[in-house]
DNA sequence: TGCAACCGAATGAACATTCAATCTTGATTT
DNA sequence: AAATCAAGATTGAATGTTCATTCGGTTGCA
């Protein structure tokens, strides 16, 4: 069942932590991490003052440090609450009954979708892991969000369905496979605009990177 | 010849910009350029005041803009400048009467070395490319240093020795192979120890994500 | 009535940038 | 070869602003 119909999949754009009836945080908190989310992503970390967020979550200054010590903390919050829904995602629709191929191609495809609809998202979660604002500690602390598909990858290379290849490796090129084709395709598809279905050469240039990707780890 | 007289060079540490004989840089807009790679990389950009810079560079605060009109022209020209190293390391040895499939593995392999050894640089890169400091006119002014090998690219695919896909994307999947690798590699060699040659297992790694990425996007 | 959520003006520290003053350099004049 | 000079290079204290955070007070709900 999962988070359900009709609401995910439309436009997006924001209400990352709007919907989820199973949500750790107030509906404040929501409106503050949404808004650090799309300021940060915005102007970078160094121009989004904690009285910006404020403004644009509707909320008092003081409000933000009734929930977080600080800024980092409220940064690094956000980003493993994302981490957090990305994991999720990635196991959406999954079925271990499906052949080993199958199922890598729908995590790589749920990857994508996630981050498709998601587009600060990503670019958040990007900044995050190659900027020393989220320290390594907190960094490793989230990795666990995605244990499921380590293991699955970690059993793909053990039965040489896969190439052999240090686990961190594969997993760090299958996810930079990802990124890479959803900023892509985002180039490709102007501003704003988020069809419910691809044209026919997007869905090319999708199918071609995700062909691209599970050759580039498959056993040969 | 030069300013100095014992006191200027001393700092400085990272010779980055210093050797080049045909750099258009002073030294001192080398010691600053230097000392902000340095200390962006390590603290963020939010995290390091201008003073600061200054300071690890040896120089005067004022000094800093009389050769740039702020921080953010800095950081622009610093990222240019990186860039167009990056781009002339990916020429190196380069032999265009090899065949295809050795100059393409030479070209990543380059990438591979710069990065490896200009770990600050690749960090600064990877966080400029992600973030809004940079804006997307002066990143695409730089895209011009790497245009030689987009061109070698773009006849692999006209030949069909590599596979049909947006030339944009598929530079991209390659660039960010590299850096992956690299980061990858780095965590395994233990913190500043670079040595001339790299252990057994080390390259072995490094062929196999070679190998990894030339199976992505070669032809089928 | 009590307590947590919430507010927003006030505080003090940190910062980017400026600028008047000083120093260097090398060319020009004596 | 000494003295003069102009222009750029360099300095660092001073400026004014911006910001993260605090806190005394208010609200609304249990």
């Amino acid at each position: 069942m999962r988070s359900e119909s009709t609401s995910t999949e439309t436009i997006v754009s924001d209400k990352t932590f709007q919907n989820n009836t199973e949500s750790p945080f107030s509906d404040k908190q929501k409106a503050i991490m949404s808004a650090t989310l799309r300021l940060v992503v915005q102007q970078g970390i160094h121009a989004t003052p904690m009285s910006q967020i404020a403004k644009e979550a509707g909320v008092a200054a003081g409000t933000i440090y009734h929930y977080f010590t600080g800024k980092e903390e409220l940064l690094a919050v956000l980003y493993g609450s994302l981490k957090e829904q990305m994991g999720s995602a990635l196991l959406l629709h999954d079925d271990p009954r499906q052949p080993y191929n199958k199922r890598f191609l729908r995590f790589w495809r749920n990857l994508f979708d996630f981050f498709y609809t998601h587009p600060l998202e990503l670019d958040f979660l990007e900044l995050c892991d190659r900027s020393p604002i989220i320290t390594e500690s907190v960094r490793i602390q989230h990795e666990e969000h995605y244990q499921p598909v380590l293991v699955f990858l970690n059993i793909g290379i053990k039965t040489r369905v896969l190439c052999d290849m240090p686990l961190p490796l594969m997993s760090a090129l299958i996810y930079g496979s990802v990124a890479t084709t959803v900023r892509f395709i985002r180039l490709q598809t102007p501003q704003s605009i988020m069809p419910d279905q691809f044209s026919l050469p997007i869905q090319q240039y999708i199918a071609t990177a995700t062909q691209s990707c599970w050759n580039g780890v498959k056993w040969f």
